[in-house]
This record gives C-alpha cells, structure tokens and sequence, in this order.
RNA sequence: GGGCGUUUAGCUCAGUUGGUUAGAGCAGCUGGCUUACAACCAGCAGGUCAUCGGUUCGAGUCCGAUAGCGCCCACCA
C-alpha cells in the first residue's frame, strides 16, 4: 500500500512558487495523503542491515482509549526515525497493533453484551444484539472471537487516522496486528522451539490467580495496592501440653486450610515449641511449629500460621519446608466442599470439623471471613478483638478483587536460570537515559519465580498443544502432543492433532486441545521478530534484525523489555536491539500521571485539528528522553507560533529571489562575501553541529531547543539587519551575498526542524525544492565549506551587532517611539577587535537602526550611547 | 524497608567538562500598524537556584545529610 498506481506526476513535480499568504489550515491533510502517494516512508529492502535503521514499534492497545500520552511518546519516536532517514538510512519503522487479550475481551463483552462460553458450537449465522443487553448473551469462542476482530478493525481505523494526521512515518505497508494469522504463527513458533529446548515446561503449582477473570496472573501484572484489614489473634491449643499459641492473622477464614505454625529459629519464645505439635481451633488439625528465616519476630505475635495459599510467603515456606496442601478456595473465589476426616483432612474432631466448615462452605473469602470471625469468637480461640490495620495486598493490576493462590497446571518459560545472561544483557543495552537501566536490573534480580505463560482466556493465541486421553478418560497432561510447524497457526479446540480424527475429541482414546490461550507478552515479546518476518521472510529479518531500538515508556520495562530480551536471548543468543529509548508520562497540571480513571484524559484529535500537529508535535518534542512532562497547550500554542513564523521567515527569506513564475533563482554559496552573512552562517554550522550530536544520541529535545533558538535569534536579528541589503539588485555582491546566506540558512533550518515540524517544513520546501525534504539529506558542515572558506572562526560581527541594535530599540522604547523613528547619532566605545567587527557591518546597522551619525571610539570601557532625532 | 528520579521566576522548563551580571517561553506590565509576520514586533519587571554542611581561588553545577514531590521494587502473618 506504499504506492498507488495513479499520482506518479507529483513525486516528479517542481516547486510551486511562494504563495501570497501562507497558512498552516490543512497541511496535514494535504502532506498525509501525497506521502502516502509518493511512498516518502516506504522501506527500502534491498538495503542491507548496516544502511537499515529499524525500530520496534510499541504497538498500542487499540481497545484502550487515545491518550494524549500516545502522541507524546510515539512523536519522540518518530523525530529520530526522521533524523536517521535524512542521514540516508533505511527505516524500518512498521506499526503494530495490540489486539490481543483481556482488555479486548471486557470490550467487546461490554460493547456487545455477549459472554463467551467455550463449550458452545460455532454459529455462523450469529448477529450480536443491536444494544447490549443486561444479561449477556452465552456464544461459542469462534463467534466471541470473530467480535472482537471486529471491534479492532474499528479501532486500528480510528488510531491510524491519528497517526496519519500526527505525521508519524510508518511504512504502512508493514502493519501487523498480535492476533494476526502472522503473529499466532510467530509466537507459536516460538513456543514449541522453546518446547523443543525444554525452555517452556507445564507445572503444576500455585499460581496467582484472579477470581473475577478467572485466570493466573504473573509476577509481572501484579500491582499492591493499600486495603483495609485486620489483625485476628488465635489461639492453637498444644498437643500432650498444657497452655496454647497464639498466631495473628488477616486472613482467618484460610485456618481450615493451615498446614503449620511457623516462628524464626532464634526467637526464644517459640524454640521450645520446634517439633511439637499444636491443633487448629475449630477444625481439631494437628499442624506441626517450625522454624524458618523468613518468619519476622516484630511482626504480629511472632508466630504465624501457615496456610495453602494465602500470600506468596506461605507458597515460600510450603515449598522449602515440604508441606503438604490443603486448598479451601476455588477458583471463582468461594471456599470448597471439603471432607473431614479423609485423606489429608485428618482431624481430632471430623463431625465438629464438618459442621463448623457446613458453615463457611461455598461462601465467598470475604463472606467467609465474616462467618468464621463469629464462630471463633463463639469458641473462645478468638483472642481479644481484631485490630483494625492498613496493608498492602496484591492486585491483577486490571482486577477488583484481590489475588487467591490457586494450584494449577500452567506453561512455564524458565527464567530464573537466566538471570546471569539477563543481567549481562542489560549491561550490554544502551538505555536512554542511561540511569533507566537500573530498573531491569533491579527486576531481574528481584526474579522469584519463572514466567508463567498460561492464562485461561479465550481471545489469545491459543497454545498448539494437544493431550492425549487414555482409555480410562484421563487426560495424560504429560505426553503433550505439539502441532509441526509447517501448520501453524493451529488452534487446538478446532484443528486436529495428526494421526487423529475430529470424533476422537474428548474421547477415551483420544485428545484434548489445551483449552489455554497464551499471555499477551509471550507474544508481545516477540513484537521483533512479528515485524520483522523471522523465518516468513528471512531476507528482510537479515536486514532488521536485531533492530536499533526499542522506544517505550518505563512501567513497563519489568514486562514488554524484559520478555522480549528473555525471547532473543533464547531464541537468538542476542540483544533484540543495541538501544532502548524510554520516554515519560504525560501529567496533569498537578503533577498527577493522567489516567482514565479519574477522568481527565485529554484526547488528541481534538488538540491536532485546534493547534496542527506540528504544534502538537512541538510540545511532545518538548519532553526530554525519559521525563515525565506535564501536559501544556500553552507549549502548542508556542509551537504554532513557531510554526507560523517558518511560513513567514520563509517568505521574506525567498521573496527577494523570486521570479515572475513562480521559481526560486538562489545565488550558489560562493556569492557570500559579508563579514556579518559568514558570522551568521558560522554559528549555524555549530548549531548543525549540536543538533546532530542531540539526535545521535535520541535527545530530539535538546536538538529541537537549539535549532529553535537559533532561529528566533535569526529572525529577531539577522533578518532586521539584512532586510535592506537583501532587497537590493540582485546583480550586486551585498544583495547577492545576504540572499546566498539566507538561502543556505534556510535549507539549513527547514530541514534541522523536519523532524519535529514535518508538515511546515515539507510545506515550505515545496515551494522552491524538488523532492520530500524528508528525503533529503541532513544538513552536513561541509555544506557551509563554499560560504566559509576560512572557517567558522568569523569574529564577533553577529554579537555585536545584534547588541548595538538592542541598545537602539531599548532606546526608542523608552522614549515610546517607533521602531522607525531615526537615530541623530549613535555612539559605540569599545575594543579595536568589536569596533572593527561593527564597521564590516556599518551599512546594515545603519538600515536596520535608522542611524544618521555612526561615531565609533576605541575604549577599553564599552559603551553605547542613542540619541534618537528630534523629529522622524 | 530498598532503589531511582526530581526540586531553578507566578506557571512550564533550559542551564554540557565548576568560571563574568543564572536564561527562554507563557502569564503580567509599557509601548509600536515596522511592506515576512498584529495569530505580529520591541522593551520592562520578576529568582536567597528546596534546606543545611563540605570540597574549591570560585558551586545552580561536585560531595554528604535533611525535607517535599513522583516512580519502581519488596516475604500481605
């Protein structure tokens, strides 16, 4: 889609001549669409991977809303794939979307009103309900599935139509989206080479698990947030002793499921106990005390009972104390029938255990948590009365209900035997800014467990995985039968393991699917690989891969970061880019990171069309590598403005050499022969310099900021002074020389802020240059080398004369004059060296400051003296 | 509890290896229709560089401590 067939003539067309009264209304529409056209951002794949700059893209969720926060980073991306392709590189910079998972799923349920419901049959004739109703409507996963491609074709719409009016670069032709046939083949591929390498292994373990989504959660998505509960003090009676234990908890209805009491080894109060045996109150279980490091002395009473599961802690001391499992939650968060007395259930009292838990028994935690506090408190083992405290418990961080522990069968990538090479990996990044290294390292050490890539939804990419059930009916979970590779994408509940028959589904002597769908980042870790085409299309992944950099923001460093390195490093023994670019948030004006939920997300499309996106852009670009910034229309405001004045410098700059139809004649470089019009360009060439280096090193901000800078100070001063003399007859050296520097500036400039004003600029060059300026090449010092045979060494003629003129204006000011009103004379004392700078420049000083008398003394005392005319 | 970042004018921010009198824009005030630009221009005013201590001839900048703000992480009894 780089190239239509038709509107070949206008990449050829020539200037357009300099328009009457310029404007910025439309640019976007106008440039969008020729780029489109001319195919200016298409990727050149015969360009081999040392001329290729390639970027892997953060494909945005596209059933999350349009954030302001989405313009302010992917601009910064996009001013350096600008810089890199003006250097001559090859950009890949393709775009991806994020359509994959739970936020797409709670979308298109509430969008529609539907639920999904696996066991269902496919209905090909189904229409989702014109408005959604209350009670969800139950369709099969292929219908629910087929919704949701729905839905995000209508947002990738909506966000490429922003992309498009921002002006971001992207070669459209390499879009991908993570539920694409593309996508599942890549991160299915990826799973069974993991499989096949044994890096991928099934576990059954406690897992975190969110019971409203009735899925496991990873480390990753955990977030803590501060609930209200409180301490609840019981008291376990000793076995063949007198006297009890008292153990503090927040989690009282898990005592039907505590294994053992657990102290630290040198606490004093509690070494006694080691080896003994206390019962439960309640449910009558002997559970033995232990010691182990972990137990805190200062925390509660010291002691603390452990239970399958209640925090991550217990799921510690279970496993390296080898306890056994009592699980009471279910999966849908409601306490589980339990039978006294049976194995694993032994109690002192199974008919007292048994009735006591008839209470407790398919309420939900919190319900239950009520009911037991009653009954303990009935028993007596409840001491004293609960103290109220704040803690922190553990969230999925897109949940409402606190994470259970559940034990479950899941797909693990194996992570922590990797934590050296990580570390090493990350050492061996370029962060921008550099210090945001610190935050991979400190999650990669604080690994505590391998990463669990299962999760129990149905709009994912599905594992291509088949079990076997025996002849008895039971499903033989560890002779996994994986789909070849030659067929991928596979979805195992439709497609058919080979050597078996569809009727063998579900069969004694058949297969099962995996019914699971995998995590959204053990596909989005792969985002290199999916843009790239690893082993799809080999000849263009040697050319991308691995890629340059990896623009992203820094919460997510511990998930989309730290997976894609753990997938190149296994999968390629490599870095999956040298750089990784990390840009802030957007706050509000208190200083607050701007969420949705509190409802005052700005979105953008209103922002480009009231300010232009260069405006808009200008602002972003506003906001240094890794900074937070606080969201500012007055900065879009002052881009505007800056964007206006390009326009206008532009105009006055080419006007005077501007013919009757329309073409722009520029004397060469050679045709510059004033002191001042060498100064202006020798400090250009330093602030070419400058930018450079910024942009080299991803600092768009600081190259922005010195470009901008330089330019006020080039329409504020330079222009006012060569104003006359660029007038002047074309055929004479003055003119010739003011007109060469202004032409060779204003390449300069125009194409020094292409990255961040591309609509302006492009506008500008389109009036006097062939060709994109985006595709032109970034300005270079030898260019300068023709106007400055004798270097940039050019003395202080540019200082001085803008000085003197300040002193000039400041005086009419003061004297509340006119700019034009004349000066009688104008006296300057001052070193020999400034004093002769001045005098190169006498003419336009005089033009620009309406000077009738110029006296000059050499001084070792600067001074300048206006005495402004009588009368004009 | 550990770590990272940050604090400069009323607001948003620059300030590079330490070096004259700390800069810009916005907002404020005073002027000016000046043939590139009134959606503009010129000028003025506004700061104890968070606090304390140290190194130095010299500190916004380097070092240490403290405080505020923000973020990341941590075993929730």
């Amino acid at each position: 889609m780089s190239a239509h067939a038709t509107g070949s003539t206008s990449q050829a067309a020539g200037p357009t001549g300099i328009p009457e009264k310029p404007g910025l209304e439309g640019l976007e529409t106008t440039w969008s669409s020729r780029w489109e056209e001319n195919g200016t951002y298409a990727f050149d794949r015969t360009a081999s991977r040392e001329d290729v700059f390639s970027i892997d893209t953060p494909p945005p969720t596209v059933s999350g809303s349009l954030h302001i926060g989405h313009v302010f980073s992917y601009t910064h991306t996009d001013a350096v794939a600008r810089f890199h392709r003006m250097r001559g590189r090859a950009v890949f910079y393709p775009m991806g979307w994020d359509d994959n998972g739970l936020p797409t799923e709670r979308r298109v349920q509430n969008f529609f009103g539907v639920r999904c419901d696996p066991s269902l049959p496919f209905d090909p004739g189904f229409e989702p309900p014109e408005q959604p109703n209350k009670d969800p409507v139950s369709i099969s996963r292929p219908n629910f599935v087929a919704l949701c491609h729905q839905l995000t074709d209508e947002d990738e719409q909506v966000f490429e139509r922003l992309w498009r009016m921002l002006g971001l670069s992207v070669d459209w032709a390499h879009t991908y989206a993570t539920v694409s046939d593309r996508a599942q083949r890549v991160s299915q591929r990826g799973f069974l080479r993991l499989a096949g390498r044994g890096q991928v292994v099934q576990r059954t373990a406690p897992t975190l698990w969110d019971v409203d989504f009735r899925t496991a959660v990873s480390q990753a998505e955990l977030e803590d947030r501060e609930r209200p509960g409180a301490y609840h003090r019981l008291r376990f009676s000793r076995v063949g002793a007198e006297g009890g234990v008292d153990i503090e908890t927040t989690r009282p209805e898990l005592l039907p499921a505590c294994v053992a009491l657990v102290a630290h080894p040198d606490d004093e109060r509690y070494r006694p106990l080691f080896g003994t045996e206390v019962t439960t109150p309640l449910f009558g279980v002997r559970v033995p005390v232990l010691g182990h490091e972990l137990a805190d002395p200062e925390k509660g009473s010291g002691i603390a009972m452990i239970c399958t599961f209640g925090d991550t802690t217990d799921v510690v001391w279970w496993r390296e104390l080898s306890l056994p499992t009592r699980t009471i939650v279910g999966r849908d968060g409601r306490l589980l029938p339990v039978e006294w007395g049976a194995e694993g259930w032994a109690s002192d009292d199974p008919d007292s255990a048994s009735r006591t838990y008839e209470e407790l028994a398919g309420r939900t935690v919190k319900q239950a948590q009520t009911r037991i506090v009653e009954l303990l408190g009935e028993s007596g083992a409840l001491i004293g009365e609960p103290s109220p405290i704040t803690h922190p418990v553990k969230f999925y961080e897109k949940g409402e209900r606190p994470l259970e522990i559940v034990s479950s069968r899941q797909w693990f990538v194996l992570t922590l035997p990797l934590r050296d090479r990580l570390l090493a990996r990350g050492e061996e990044l370029h962060w921008h800014p550099p210090y945001m290294a610190h935050r991979y390292r400190a999650w990669v050490e604080g690994l505590n467990g391998d990463w669990n890539i299962s999760r129990q939804r149905f709009f994912g990419v599905p594992f291509p995985v088949w079990y076997p059930v025996g002849s008895d009916g039971e499903t033989q979970f560890d002779q996994a039968l994986f789909a070849g590779e030659d067929r991928l994408p596979v979805d195992p509940s439709t497609d058919v393991p080979d050597g078996f028959t569809e009727g063998q589904r579900g069969q004694p002597g058949g297969f099962v699917g995996d019914p699971d769908v995998m995590d959204t980042w053990a596909t989005s870790s792969l985002t290199p690989q999916i843009a790239g085409g690893w082993e799809d299309d080999p000849d263009l992944f040697a050319r991308v891969f691995p890629m340059d950099v990896r623009p992203q923001a820094h919460e997510i460093i511990r998930t989309w970061l730290f997976s894609t390195i753990v997938r190149s490093e296994l999968e390629h023994g490599s870095l999956p880019w040298t750089d990784a670019a990390i840009s802030g948030w957007v706050l509000d004006p208190d200083r607050k990171k701007m969420s949705k939920s509190k409802g005052d997300v700005v979105t953008p499309m209103p922002l480009v069309e009231k300010h232009g996106a260069d405006a808009v852009r200008y602002w972003a670009a506003g906001g240094r590598p890794g900074t937070d910034t606080a969201f500012d229309e007055g900065q879009m405001k002052v881009g505007r403005r800056l964007a206006i004045k390009v326009l206008n410098a532009s105009r006055f700059a080419l006007g005077r050499m501007a013919g009757d139809d329309g073409t722009v004649a520029v004397p060469g470089p050679g045709s510059v022969t004033m002191p001042l019009d060498r100064a202006m360009l020798a400090r250009l060439a330093e602030v070419v310099d400058e930018a450079t280096v910024a942009f080299e090193s991803y600092d768009y901000a600081r190259a922005l900021e010195r470009t901008e800078s330089f330019f006020w100070s080039f329409c504020d001063d330079y222009l006012e002074l060569v104003k006359t003399r660029a007038y002047g007859n074309a055929g004479q050296s003055g003119p010739a020389s003011a007109q060469a520097a202004l032409a060779l500036a204003l390449a300069t400039l125009l194409r020094l802020l292409a990255p961040v004003l591309p609509f302006v600029t492009e506008e500008v060059w389109s009036w006097w240059r062939s060709g994109s300026i985006h595709t032109a090449a970034w300005p270079e010092r030898s260019e300068f080398t023709e106007a400055l045979p004798d270097g940039t060494d050019t003395g202080p003629v540019l200082e001085v004369l803008a000085e003197v003129l300040g002193q000039i204006r400041r005086a009419k000011t003061t004297e509340k004059r006119s700019m034009r009103w004349p000066v009688a004379t104008l006296t300057v004392a001052d070193t020999a060296e400034r004093i002769a700078a001045l005098l190169s420049a006498e003419d336009d000083l005089r033009d620009a400051g309406g000077v009738v008398t110029l006296v000059t003394l050499e001084s070792d005392q600067a001074e300048v003296r206006v005495e402004l005319a009588e009368e004009a």
